[in-house]
DNA sequence: AGAAAAAAGTTGACGTATCAACTAATTTAA
DNA sequence: TTAAATTAGTTGATACGTCAACTTTTTTCT
């Protein structure tokens, strides 16, 4: 979407990632996942992407694997400093961003839209399953 | 995105289509579309996947090029035969579809979506214009 | 008329989304 | 406890979206 064009600008030029990347970079820095299948769970991503994303990550050197000890198919997930650094000091950028865009929108705008969207994807599920 | 799951699903399964190349017949059957740029135009479809997808429609039999007697960099597009009544067997499905997914939010639900969707654009293009 | 600008399309590259088939490890349940 | 089902992750394929560089033809401007 267009709505992504500056997103995907700040992350170029601030921090070298894309968009997906810096999504699993927030999400191993910002909440308790730590493998590829939570952060499934928390954003629905695809986990072939992910699983791609992730290599990548590793190989530009911004995460480490570790394989779990008590879990061998699991791979644990750790930012390496560098890769704190960057997320510190791209997150406010990020906020701005946000904020920016949302700041047009007055609340009830903003419930509706999510509303909306709830029940259309809900919708989409029904005929889905009708199938 | 999911909601567009369903969609894709009858387009592939009762006209061998994807998504971009109905959108693209849809545009050349039910509008004064003649060639990419208008097309382009219509929905701001990027040129270059328009002519990926415009070759493709060809090299399948879908539609036929002319190149534009009075402009010679412009190649005007014709929907088959069979095209045209894929199109008209396929468009009462994809009505349907669109009716059954807006079916769930009232009228002032949709104006809000649409009315907020605007404003994240307009917002993210102001902010894109700052750079 | 001739140079410069703009428009129509093409092609390449990269990123993103989704589906499907597959391996390996773990859990469950007979 | 062993067979079956689940779960974690990998890999391949296809579609879609966006940007950029490029060719060819037409338009605009002087």
């Amino acid at each position: 979407m267009r709505l992504n064009a500056q997103a995907i600008r700040i992350l170029k030029r601030n921090a070298g990632l894309t968009l997906t990347q810096w999504r699993v970079i927030a999400l191993l820095a910002g909440t308790d996942c730590k493998n590829s299948s939570d952060i499934e769970r928390q954003i629905g991503m695809d986990k072939g992407q992910l699983s791609r994303t992730i290599r990548g990550l590793a190989d530009a050197g911004y995460v480490k694997f570790k394989t779990d000890a008590k879990d061998h198919r699991k791979s644990n997930l750790k930012l390496t400093a560098k890769t704190q650094k960057i997320y510190d000091q791209t997150l406010p950028l990020m906020r701005n961003r946000q904020r920016s865009l949302f700041a047009h929108l007055d609340e009830t705008e903003i419930k509706a839209i999510y509303s909306a969207l709830e029940k259309l994807e809900r919708a989409a599920q029904l005929s889905e399953d009708e199938l």
